[in-house]
DNA sequence: CCGGATCCGCCTAGATACTG
DNA sequence: CAGTATCTAGGCGGATCCGG
């Protein structure tokens, strides 16, 4: 909240707002249970709407739309309407996808060695710091 | 690639699977409105409950308890307490919160370069594909 | 075939108040 | 000072039905 002349001007306080929006921005776009396995599907190749549906099974045609819709916005998808009848919908990965990659590649290694870590400590106390593995 | 072998190279299911998980856990860690905050609070130096309460405004105690602990049971932050009168409880940043540096310095930069170009596609056609800026 | 619309239940953040 | 206790609200994901 804005109180007008309140603010404690801590120098780097800026600079670490901007991280953390720059941060959060990223994380946003990668949020959810569906992202990452549908950015990953379609990055094997163009799909039709049943086919991701089916690949990525237990998603329901509602989110499926919805994460579809929010992945183009963000440009990772472009989506391709062929007027059949009925008509030809596919989705395929863009080239802007690909920049996630330095991104995915790190919290990919950090993902996996944090989990392995946890598991250590959990051999001496047990506790619940990350979601169960599936 | 392959010469025509009758194999079909399917890129391995599993591995991809293992990767969405990876990514999955670095991603749940970092979750949240406040962790971001928090961990870089705390890397300036280490605070007491009531400071970090002050410095990151707008959070209960409630919620920086539990953040807390989340931090602490995923090794970012480690919590001393002095056995004064009242006791004195400092939360302080550890070497292993360091190892995040890769991963907060990708995702920064990609969600820096990710806002640029979505305000860019903006100018032709309004989209909200990112939260507002604060 | 490709979704949209609607309803619903859960989870969790948040507000507020209180305690050792 | 360093947190808990209790209650509420709302967002998100899911199920199901509907429409072009």
């Amino acid at each position: 909240m804005k109180t007008g002349a309140d603010q404690e001007v801590i120098p780097s306080k800026e600079e670490c707002n901007a991280s953390v929006n720059a941060i959060r921005d990223a994380l946003y776009v990668l949020n959810g249970k569906w992202k990452l396995p549908l950015i990953f599907t379609l990055r094997e190749g163009p799909k039709r709407f049943n086919e991701i549906h089916k690949v990525v099974y237990g998603i329901t045609p509602k989110i499926l739309s919805k994460e579809l819709r929010e992945l183009e916005l963000n440009g990772f998808v472009v989506r391709k309407v062929y007027p059949t009848t009925p008509v030809t919908v596919i989705y395929e990965s863009t080239p802007y996808s690909c920049t996630l990659r330095n991104v995915l590649d790190e919290l990919r290694s950090w993902g996996f060695q944090h989990r392995e870590k946890i598991k250590q400590s959990m051999r001496q106390s047990e506790t619940k710091s990350l979601p169960a593995e599936v």
